[in-house]
DNA sequence: AAGATGATCTTTACGCCGTCCAGATTCAGA
DNA sequence: TCTGAATCTGGACGGCGTAAAGATCATCTT
Protein backbone atom coordinates (compact mmCIF):
# COMPACT_ATOMS: atom_id res chain seq x y z
CA UNK A 1 0.00 0.00 0.00
CA UNK A 2 2.82 2.30 0.63
CA UNK A 3 4.46 1.20 -2.16
CA UNK A 4 1.88 2.87 -4.79
CA UNK A 5 2.68 6.73 -3.99
CA UNK A 6 6.38 6.68 -5.00
CA UNK A 7 8.30 9.77 -6.00
CA UNK A 8 6.07 12.35 -4.69
CA UNK A 9 4.44 11.18 -0.94
CA UNK A 10 1.53 13.76 -0.20
CA UNK A 11 1.18 12.34 3.34
CA UNK A 12 -1.71 14.90 4.37
CA UNK A 13 -4.07 17.48 2.89
CA UNK A 14 -1.57 19.22 0.99
CA UNK A 15 1.18 16.81 0.42
CA UNK A 16 4.84 18.20 1.87
CA UNK A 17 3.92 21.68 2.45
CA UNK A 18 6.77 22.12 5.07
CA UNK A 19 9.05 21.51 2.09
CA UNK A 20 6.83 23.53 -0.34
CA UNK A 21 6.81 26.56 1.73
CA UNK A 22 10.54 26.46 2.29
CA UNK A 23 10.71 26.42 -1.41
CA UNK A 24 8.31 29.40 -1.74
CA UNK A 25 10.20 31.64 0.58
CA UNK A 26 13.30 30.64 -1.37
CA UNK A 27 11.54 31.54 -4.42
CA UNK A 28 10.29 35.09 -3.09
CA UNK A 29 13.61 35.79 -1.10
CA UNK A 30 15.10 35.53 -5.12
CA UNK A 31 12.51 37.81 -6.56
CA UNK A 32 11.30 39.87 -4.26
CA UNK A 33 14.38 40.37 -1.59
CA UNK A 34 14.44 40.19 1.92
CA UNK A 35 12.16 42.44 2.89
CA UNK A 36 9.16 41.34 0.57
CA UNK A 37 9.42 37.97 2.82
CA UNK A 38 6.45 38.30 5.18
CA UNK A 39 4.64 34.73 6.36
CA UNK A 40 1.88 35.78 4.65
CA UNK A 41 3.40 36.01 1.29
CA UNK A 42 4.75 33.04 1.68
CA UNK A 43 1.53 31.27 2.25
CA UNK A 44 0.26 32.89 -0.53
CA UNK A 45 3.02 31.87 -2.75
CA UNK A 46 2.64 28.30 -1.69
CA UNK A 47 -1.12 28.60 -2.34
CA UNK A 48 -2.88 27.95 1.30
CA UNK A 49 -4.20 30.10 3.81
CA UNK A 50 -1.92 32.29 6.08
CA UNK A 51 -2.61 29.80 9.52
CA UNK A 52 -1.49 26.88 7.15
CA UNK A 53 2.09 27.45 8.19
CA UNK A 54 1.75 27.46 12.00
CA UNK A 55 1.17 23.63 11.78
CA UNK A 56 4.83 23.05 10.15
CA UNK A 57 6.84 26.11 12.11
CA UNK A 58 6.02 27.34 15.54
CA UNK A 59 6.42 30.82 14.57
CA UNK A 60 8.09 33.18 10.98
CA UNK A 61 11.35 32.47 12.48
CA UNK A 62 11.28 28.88 12.45
CA UNK A 63 10.42 29.25 9.01
CA UNK A 64 13.51 31.39 8.75
CA UNK A 65 15.41 28.82 10.33
CA UNK A 66 15.18 26.18 7.76
CA UNK A 67 15.71 28.43 5.17
CA UNK A 68 18.96 29.48 6.41
CA UNK A 69 19.57 25.97 6.91
CA UNK A 70 19.31 25.33 3.54
CA UNK A 71 21.41 28.29 2.68
CA UNK A 72 24.54 26.93 4.94
CA UNK A 73 24.41 23.70 3.34
CA UNK A 74 24.86 25.37 -0.13
CA UNK A 75 27.58 27.02 0.69
CA UNK A 76 29.16 24.26 2.68
CA UNK A 77 28.75 22.43 -0.56
CA UNK A 78 30.26 25.07 -2.93
CA UNK A 79 33.06 25.57 -0.62
CA UNK A 80 33.79 21.57 -0.53
CA UNK A 81 33.97 21.75 -4.61
CA UNK A 82 36.52 24.92 -4.29
CA UNK A 83 38.51 22.97 -2.31
CA UNK A 84 38.19 19.79 -4.49
CA UNK A 85 39.00 21.39 -7.31
CA UNK A 86 42.01 22.87 -6.31
CA UNK A 87 45.42 21.72 -6.38
CA UNK A 88 48.04 23.49 -4.37
CA UNK A 89 47.15 24.29 -0.44
CA UNK A 90 47.64 27.82 -1.31
CA UNK A 91 44.99 27.57 -3.83
CA UNK A 92 42.69 25.62 -1.72
CA UNK A 93 43.13 28.50 0.79
CA UNK A 94 42.44 31.45 -1.52
CA UNK A 95 39.19 29.27 -3.48
CA UNK A 96 37.54 28.76 -0.02
CA UNK A 97 37.85 32.60 0.74
CA UNK A 98 36.94 33.69 -2.96
CA UNK A 99 34.10 31.07 -2.83
CA UNK A 100 32.39 31.99 0.31
CA UNK A 101 32.79 35.71 -0.72
CA UNK A 102 30.78 35.17 -4.15
CA UNK A 103 28.33 32.91 -2.86
CA UNK A 104 27.46 35.79 -0.57
CA UNK A 105 27.64 37.95 -4.04
CA UNK A 106 25.41 35.39 -5.98
CA UNK A 107 22.59 34.91 -2.85
CA UNK A 108 22.87 38.31 -1.15
CA UNK A 109 19.12 38.34 0.46
CA UNK A 110 19.68 34.32 1.30
CA UNK A 111 22.78 34.99 2.87
CA UNK A 112 21.56 37.96 5.17
CA UNK A 113 18.86 35.43 5.91
CA UNK A 114 21.80 33.01 6.98
CA UNK A 115 23.15 35.59 9.80
CA UNK A 116 19.94 37.38 10.41
CA UNK A 117 18.14 34.25 11.55
CA UNK A 118 20.97 33.41 14.36
CA UNK A 119 21.09 36.74 15.54
CA UNK A 120 18.81 36.99 18.32
CA UNK A 121 19.96 33.73 19.35
CA UNK A 122 23.51 34.81 19.54
CA UNK A 123 24.39 31.46 17.97
CA UNK A 124 25.34 30.66 14.07
CA UNK A 125 23.38 26.81 13.67
CA UNK A 126 25.74 23.65 14.42
CA UNK A 127 25.98 22.55 10.91
CA UNK A 128 27.75 26.45 10.03
CA UNK A 129 31.07 25.62 12.04
CA UNK A 130 30.37 21.88 13.89
CA UNK A 131 29.63 19.28 11.33
CA UNK A 132 32.81 18.12 9.36
CA UNK A 133 31.47 19.32 6.33
CA UNK A 134 30.87 23.05 7.55
CA UNK A 135 32.85 25.81 5.97
CA UNK A 136 34.33 26.23 9.57
CA UNK A 137 35.90 23.06 9.70
CA UNK A 138 36.46 22.92 5.85
CA UNK A 139 39.16 26.27 6.38
CA UNK A 140 40.33 24.94 9.88
CA UNK A 141 41.54 21.34 8.16
CA UNK A 142 43.07 23.18 5.38
CA UNK A 143 44.85 25.14 8.18
CA UNK A 144 46.45 21.92 9.21
CA UNK A 145 46.93 20.47 6.05
CA UNK A 146 49.14 23.43 5.49
CA UNK A 147 51.03 22.94 7.98
CA UNK A 148 49.36 24.75 11.24
CA UNK A 149 50.63 23.53 14.99
CA UNK A 150 47.94 20.87 15.55
CA UNK A 151 48.54 20.90 19.16
CA UNK A 152 48.01 24.76 19.63
CA UNK A 153 44.36 24.15 19.46
CA UNK A 154 43.84 28.06 20.61
CA UNK A 155 45.95 29.32 17.61
CA UNK A 156 44.22 27.09 14.95
CA UNK A 157 40.70 28.66 16.17
CA UNK A 158 41.79 31.50 16.15
CA UNK A 159 43.09 31.75 12.79
CA UNK A 160 40.28 30.04 11.18
CA UNK A 161 38.20 32.64 13.36
CA UNK A 162 40.10 35.60 11.80
CA UNK A 163 39.53 33.93 7.96
CA UNK A 164 35.90 33.62 8.92
CA UNK A 165 35.41 37.29 9.69
CA UNK A 166 37.50 38.66 7.10
CA UNK A 167 35.56 36.81 4.79
CA UNK A 168 32.29 37.77 6.17
CA UNK A 169 33.40 41.16 6.66
CA UNK A 170 34.07 41.01 2.79
CA UNK A 171 31.07 39.81 1.84
CA UNK A 172 29.02 42.25 3.53
CA UNK A 173 30.86 45.31 2.16
CA UNK A 174 30.97 44.06 -1.53
CA UNK A 175 27.29 45.10 -2.30
CA UNK A 176 28.15 48.59 -1.62
CA UNK A 177 28.68 50.44 -4.67
CA UNK A 178 31.58 52.64 -3.23
CA UNK A 179 34.18 49.59 -4.32
CA UNK A 180 33.49 49.56 -7.55
CA UNK A 181 36.26 51.81 -8.96
CA UNK A 182 38.69 49.28 -6.96
CA UNK A 183 36.62 46.57 -8.82
CA UNK A 184 37.46 48.11 -11.95
CA UNK A 185 40.74 48.94 -11.73
CA UNK A 186 41.80 45.46 -10.68
CA UNK A 187 39.94 44.38 -13.55
CA UNK A 188 37.25 42.20 -12.13
CA UNK A 189 35.25 41.15 -9.01
CA UNK A 190 37.15 37.79 -8.16
CA UNK A 191 40.53 40.23 -8.67
CA UNK A 192 39.23 42.64 -6.23
CA UNK A 193 38.39 39.59 -3.80
CA UNK A 194 41.93 37.92 -4.15
CA UNK A 195 43.59 41.41 -3.89
CA UNK A 196 41.64 42.06 -0.61
CA UNK A 197 42.43 38.76 1.10
CA UNK A 198 46.08 38.98 -0.04
CA UNK A 199 45.82 42.31 1.92
CA UNK A 200 44.37 40.64 4.84
CA UNK A 201 47.49 38.02 4.70
CA UNK A 202 44.66 34.93 6.20
CA UNK A 203 47.49 32.12 4.55
CA UNK A 204 50.24 33.90 7.11
CA UNK A 205 49.42 31.43 10.12
CA UNK A 206 49.00 28.39 7.42
CA UNK A 207 52.56 29.09 6.74
CA UNK A 208 54.81 28.12 9.23
CA UNK A 209 57.10 31.18 9.22
CA UNK B 1 11.90 89.16 20.80
CA UNK B 2 14.63 86.79 19.46
CA UNK B 3 15.97 86.90 23.01
CA UNK B 4 13.07 85.96 24.95
CA UNK B 5 14.33 82.27 24.29
CA UNK B 6 17.67 81.15 24.55
CA UNK B 7 18.62 77.95 25.95
CA UNK B 8 15.20 76.18 24.79
CA UNK B 9 14.13 77.23 21.56
CA UNK B 10 10.48 75.84 20.91
CA UNK B 11 10.15 76.93 17.30
CA UNK B 12 6.88 75.51 16.80
CA UNK B 13 4.05 73.76 18.77
CA UNK B 14 6.08 70.83 20.32
CA UNK B 15 10.12 72.22 19.88
CA UNK B 16 12.31 70.62 18.23
CA UNK B 17 10.25 67.60 17.06
CA UNK B 18 12.94 66.66 15.12
CA UNK B 19 15.59 66.34 17.99
CA UNK B 20 13.37 64.52 20.19
CA UNK B 21 12.45 61.91 17.32
CA UNK B 22 15.58 61.01 16.92
CA UNK B 23 17.05 60.95 20.65
CA UNK B 24 13.37 58.66 21.19
CA UNK B 25 14.51 56.38 18.65
CA UNK B 26 18.56 56.09 20.14
CA UNK B 27 16.50 55.67 23.62
CA UNK B 28 14.39 52.71 22.67
CA UNK B 29 17.24 51.12 20.12
CA UNK B 30 19.04 50.94 23.33
CA UNK B 31 16.27 49.84 25.89
CA UNK B 32 14.54 47.37 24.09
CA UNK B 33 16.41 46.71 20.65
CA UNK B 34 16.56 47.26 16.86
CA UNK B 35 13.27 45.14 16.06
CA UNK B 36 11.47 46.86 18.99
CA UNK B 37 12.09 50.56 16.80
CA UNK B 38 8.67 50.86 14.96
CA UNK B 39 7.87 54.67 14.24
CA UNK B 40 4.87 54.48 16.13
CA UNK B 41 6.43 53.46 18.65
CA UNK B 42 8.99 56.71 18.52
CA UNK B 43 6.47 58.92 18.19
CA UNK B 44 4.84 57.26 21.54
CA UNK B 45 8.17 57.90 23.20
CA UNK B 46 8.53 61.58 21.88
CA UNK B 47 4.75 61.54 22.98
CA UNK B 48 3.36 62.43 19.67
CA UNK B 49 0.90 61.20 17.19
CA UNK B 50 2.38 58.48 14.28
CA UNK B 51 1.66 60.88 11.70
CA UNK B 52 3.81 63.45 13.17
CA UNK B 53 7.03 62.93 12.23
CA UNK B 54 6.14 62.82 8.51
CA UNK B 55 6.41 66.56 8.93
CA UNK B 56 10.43 65.59 9.90
CA UNK B 57 11.53 62.79 7.71
CA UNK B 58 9.90 61.25 4.44
CA UNK B 59 9.70 57.96 6.27
CA UNK B 60 10.96 55.15 8.85
CA UNK B 61 13.85 55.08 6.73
CA UNK B 62 15.01 59.02 6.59
CA UNK B 63 14.72 58.79 10.51
CA UNK B 64 17.13 55.85 11.11
CA UNK B 65 19.14 57.37 8.21
CA UNK B 66 19.33 60.59 10.79
CA UNK B 67 19.81 57.99 13.86
CA UNK B 68 22.92 56.30 12.03
CA UNK B 69 24.38 59.51 11.03
CA UNK B 70 24.91 59.92 14.43
CA UNK B 71 26.09 56.58 15.34
CA UNK B 72 28.47 57.05 12.85
CA UNK B 73 29.68 60.66 13.91
CA UNK B 74 30.31 58.63 17.54
CA UNK B 75 32.31 56.16 15.99
CA UNK B 76 34.45 58.64 13.88
CA UNK B 77 34.92 60.77 17.41
CA UNK B 78 35.80 57.66 19.47
CA UNK B 79 38.24 56.61 16.49
CA UNK B 80 39.97 59.67 16.21
CA UNK B 81 40.46 59.63 20.43
CA UNK B 82 41.57 56.39 19.93
CA UNK B 83 44.00 57.62 17.85
CA UNK B 84 45.41 60.36 19.37
CA UNK B 85 46.01 58.75 22.54
CA UNK B 86 47.97 56.19 21.23
CA UNK B 87 51.67 56.96 20.45
CA UNK B 88 53.34 54.42 18.12
CA UNK B 89 52.13 54.14 14.45
CA UNK B 90 51.46 50.51 15.12
CA UNK B 91 49.38 51.48 18.63
CA UNK B 92 47.76 54.01 16.13
CA UNK B 93 46.26 51.38 13.88
CA UNK B 94 45.82 48.56 16.47
CA UNK B 95 44.48 50.86 18.87
CA UNK B 96 41.80 51.72 15.78
CA UNK B 97 41.29 48.35 14.97
CA UNK B 98 39.96 47.77 18.42
CA UNK B 99 38.62 50.71 18.64
CA UNK B 100 35.94 50.05 16.42
CA UNK B 101 35.21 46.56 16.89
CA UNK B 102 34.20 47.77 20.28
CA UNK B 103 31.64 50.51 19.36
CA UNK B 104 29.91 47.95 17.75
CA UNK B 105 30.29 45.42 20.75
CA UNK B 106 29.30 48.29 22.81
CA UNK B 107 26.39 49.90 21.13
CA UNK B 108 25.07 47.01 18.93
CA UNK B 109 21.76 48.13 17.99
CA UNK B 110 23.04 51.41 16.62
CA UNK B 111 25.68 49.74 15.03
CA UNK B 112 22.86 47.47 12.93
CA UNK B 113 20.94 50.98 12.32
CA UNK B 114 24.22 52.23 10.86
CA UNK B 115 24.57 49.28 8.27
CA UNK B 116 20.95 48.58 7.62
CA UNK B 117 20.18 51.87 6.74
CA UNK B 118 22.41 51.76 3.83
CA UNK B 119 21.48 48.56 2.76
CA UNK B 120 19.06 49.03 -0.03
CA UNK B 121 20.76 52.45 -0.93
CA UNK B 122 23.95 50.09 -1.60
CA UNK B 123 25.73 53.04 -0.73
CA UNK B 124 27.00 54.31 2.96
CA UNK B 125 26.70 57.77 4.22
CA UNK B 126 29.60 60.09 2.79
CA UNK B 127 30.88 60.89 6.32
CA UNK B 128 31.51 57.44 6.78
CA UNK B 129 34.39 57.14 4.16
CA UNK B 130 34.57 60.25 2.59
CA UNK B 131 35.23 63.34 5.01
CA UNK B 132 38.34 64.04 6.79
CA UNK B 133 37.87 62.52 10.15
CA UNK B 134 35.85 59.43 8.35
CA UNK B 135 36.82 56.46 10.27
CA UNK B 136 37.94 55.51 6.94
CA UNK B 137 39.84 58.25 6.45
CA UNK B 138 41.51 58.21 9.73
CA UNK B 139 43.04 54.66 8.81
CA UNK B 140 43.86 55.58 5.22
CA UNK B 141 45.79 58.67 6.86
CA UNK B 142 47.17 57.02 9.43
CA UNK B 143 48.54 53.84 6.91
CA UNK B 144 50.51 56.50 5.07
CA UNK B 145 52.36 57.79 8.38
CA UNK B 146 53.38 54.21 8.66
CA UNK B 147 54.73 55.02 5.37
CA UNK B 148 52.44 53.31 3.05
CA UNK B 149 53.20 53.93 -1.01
CA UNK B 150 51.07 57.17 -1.29
CA UNK B 151 51.80 57.02 -5.22
CA UNK B 152 50.12 53.79 -5.44
CA UNK B 153 46.26 55.37 -4.76
CA UNK B 154 44.83 51.75 -5.81
CA UNK B 155 47.06 50.24 -3.16
CA UNK B 156 46.30 52.13 -0.72
CA UNK B 157 42.78 52.05 -0.86
CA UNK B 158 42.87 48.44 -1.26
CA UNK B 159 44.65 48.21 2.29
CA UNK B 160 42.48 50.46 4.00
CA UNK B 161 39.19 48.54 2.95
CA UNK B 162 40.84 45.46 3.20
CA UNK B 163 41.27 46.60 6.95
CA UNK B 164 37.31 47.57 7.04
CA UNK B 165 36.07 44.37 6.13
CA UNK B 166 38.59 42.78 8.66
CA UNK B 167 36.97 45.27 11.76
CA UNK B 168 33.32 45.12 10.16
CA UNK B 169 33.33 41.05 10.01
CA UNK B 170 35.06 40.73 13.38
CA UNK B 171 32.44 43.61 14.46
CA UNK B 172 29.62 41.03 13.15
CA UNK B 173 30.83 37.63 14.00
CA UNK B 174 31.66 39.41 18.14
CA UNK B 175 28.09 39.02 19.11
CA UNK B 176 27.92 35.09 18.56
CA UNK B 177 28.45 33.13 21.63
CA UNK B 178 30.78 30.28 20.15
CA UNK B 179 33.56 32.30 20.10
CA UNK B 180 33.66 32.99 24.01
CA UNK B 181 35.66 29.97 25.09
CA UNK B 182 38.33 31.57 22.65
CA UNK B 183 37.99 35.30 24.72
CA UNK B 184 38.07 33.50 28.01
CA UNK B 185 41.27 31.01 26.95
CA UNK B 186 43.25 34.45 25.48
CA UNK B 187 42.03 36.57 28.88
CA UNK B 188 39.78 38.85 27.60
CA UNK B 189 37.54 40.02 25.13
CA UNK B 190 40.05 43.15 23.92
CA UNK B 191 42.93 40.38 23.84
CA UNK B 192 40.48 38.11 21.93
CA UNK B 193 40.37 41.40 19.31
CA UNK B 194 43.98 41.85 19.21
CA UNK B 195 44.87 38.43 18.44
CA UNK B 196 42.43 38.47 15.98
CA UNK B 197 43.69 41.43 14.15
CA UNK B 198 47.03 39.83 14.46
CA UNK B 199 46.03 36.94 12.69
CA UNK B 200 44.67 39.41 9.98
CA UNK B 201 48.35 40.97 10.08
CA UNK B 202 46.64 44.28 8.76
CA UNK B 203 49.31 45.95 9.15
CA UNK B 204 51.30 44.02 6.53
CA UNK B 205 50.40 46.64 4.11
CA UNK B 206 51.37 49.51 6.44
CA UNK B 207 55.31 48.25 7.04
CA UNK B 208 56.90 48.69 3.61
CA UNK B 209 58.55 44.94 3.13
C1' DA C 1 -3.60 95.45 15.48
C1' DA C 2 -5.78 92.11 12.50
C1' DG C 3 -6.10 88.99 9.35
C1' DA C 4 -3.78 85.80 6.04
C1' DT C 5 -0.40 82.19 5.42
C1' DG C 6 1.74 78.22 6.03
C1' DA C 7 4.03 74.98 9.09
C1' DT C 8 2.97 71.68 12.69
C1' DC C 9 0.25 68.33 14.92
C1' DT C 10 -4.09 65.17 15.51
C1' DT C 11 -7.66 62.25 13.93
C1' DT C 12 -9.15 58.92 11.12
C1' DA C 13 -8.63 55.41 7.87
C1' DC C 14 -6.53 51.80 4.70
C1' DG C 15 -4.09 47.70 3.79
C1' DC C 16 -0.58 44.66 5.38
C1' DC C 17 1.58 42.10 8.98
C1' DG C 18 2.19 38.01 12.71
C1' DT C 19 -0.55 35.22 15.36
C1' DC C 20 -4.44 32.91 17.65
C1' DC C 21 -8.89 30.36 17.76
C1' DA C 22 -12.95 27.78 16.29
C1' DG C 23 -14.57 24.91 12.97
C1' DA C 24 -14.26 22.06 8.71
C1' DT C 25 -11.76 18.51 6.21
C1' DT C 26 -9.14 14.53 5.58
C1' DC C 27 -6.05 10.88 6.84
C1' DA C 28 -4.62 6.63 9.83
C1' DG C 29 -5.47 3.02 12.71
C1' DA C 30 -8.68 0.00 15.51
C1' DT D 1 -16.66 1.62 9.66
C1' DC D 2 -15.84 4.37 13.36
C1' DT D 3 -12.77 7.30 16.06
C1' DG D 4 -9.19 10.32 16.95
C1' DA D 5 -5.73 13.15 15.42
C1' DA D 6 -3.39 15.83 12.09
C1' DT D 7 -4.08 19.36 8.66
C1' DC D 8 -6.11 23.31 6.59
C1' DT D 9 -9.65 27.43 6.34
C1' DG D 10 -11.97 31.64 7.84
C1' DG D 11 -12.26 35.13 10.83
C1' DA D 12 -10.49 38.08 14.31
C1' DC D 13 -7.18 41.00 17.10
C1' DG D 14 -3.71 44.31 17.76
C1' DG D 15 0.31 46.56 15.70
C1' DC D 16 2.58 48.33 11.78
C1' DG D 17 3.74 52.18 7.88
C1' DT D 18 1.57 55.71 5.67
C1' DA D 19 -1.83 58.91 3.45
C1' DA D 20 -5.56 62.54 3.72
C1' DA D 21 -8.27 65.97 6.01
C1' DG D 22 -9.00 68.97 9.60
C1' DA D 23 -7.43 71.64 13.78
C1' DT D 24 -3.95 74.65 15.95
C1' DC D 25 -0.65 78.05 16.20
C1' DA D 26 3.70 81.01 15.04
C1' DT D 27 4.91 84.27 11.82
C1' DC D 28 4.38 87.71 8.10
C1' DT D 29 1.93 91.27 5.69
C1' DT D 30 -0.64 95.22 5.76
Amino acid sequence: MRETVVAENRPYHHGDLRRALIDAARRLLESEGPTALSLRAVAREAGVSPAAPYHHFKDKGELLDAVAHEGWDMLNAQMAKAKAEATTIQDKLTGLGVSYVRFAQANPALYRVMYDSSRDKEELPDHAHMENDSAYCQVRDTFIEAGADVTNEIDLELATNAAWCAAHGMAEMISFKMFDHLKVALGGEEAFIRATFQHLGIFAAAQPR
